[in-house]
DNA sequence: CGCATCCATCGACAACCGTCAATGAAGATG
DNA sequence: CATCTTCATTGACGGTTGTCGATGGATGCG
């Protein structure tokens, strides 16, 4: 028997995005779509909470836990892990335990979905 | 004599995102360009703002004045125009006077610019 | 077992933000 | 000139959010 693993996270707001799948500027945008979007993005209009992204991809392996980033951004541990689960809840993240580590590790695509809503071209 | 139109609104928000024009998942973001980012981002990241910029961009002749976004937003005229001053000072959009009427247009790019900067591939 | 490390969650506080009513300036209209 | 329309600004209020300290669970180690 095969175990085939099946994402649902259907809350995810990035997920969500991709019902409005064509570039905001084409036709106005629907009052539930904009609900989705701005969520989205509020996920990542925040300095730190980008510093995480960016801190993540470009870590080694594409992966980081929160030890590897609380000194660099001179944070207290809550207030870090406080911002990654705002991004796991989003769908820019994905948290994998592995012993005492939380390893966080970017979504592929996730940032190009919300990229794809605001290009005009 | 040509006259050369140089645009030096350097204050901008949208244009400081032009610093930091390569994409924040190469290498870890600088402090400062996180904050423009987020700046940027958190101009965008509301229902309504969504809403107008995808309104106006829209509209006919790509610009609309207050008084065709009050009512189909269903909220007050100072609301309004608060939200679109928010995205006037992040250089999203440009407004100008004709008689009594304001008309709000997109800036040419600037979406674009915060896209290239979310874009992994 | 006892202790240390890593981390998520909770509660609290301050700062920020979205919204509206009120107001006044600027232009159009009679 | 008098009046109306359009719009920006101000002040105030309530809700949201970023931050931290404290706490406790889970895992690794001697």
């Amino acid at each position: 028997m095969t175990t085939t693993l099946i994402p649902v996270t259907v809350t995810s707001a990035a997920c969500c995005v991709g019902e409005a799948c064509s570039p905001i500027t084409r036709e106005p945008i629907s009052t539930a779509g904009a609900g989705d979007l701005a969520a989205v993005l509020r996920a990542l209009a925040d300095p730190v909470r980008i510093r995480l992204v960016s801190m993540i991809a470009a870590h080694e392996d594409a992966e980081a836990c929160v030890c590897d980033l609380t000194e660099p951004l001179g944070l207290s541990q809550p207030t870090v892990s406080h911002h990654l689960k705002v991004l796991v809840d989003c769908g820019f993240l994905t948290r994998s335990k592995r012993g005492t580590w939380s390893f966080y590790r970017l979504v592929p695509g996730s940032l190009d979905a919300v990229a794809k809503l605001l290009t005009t071209v």
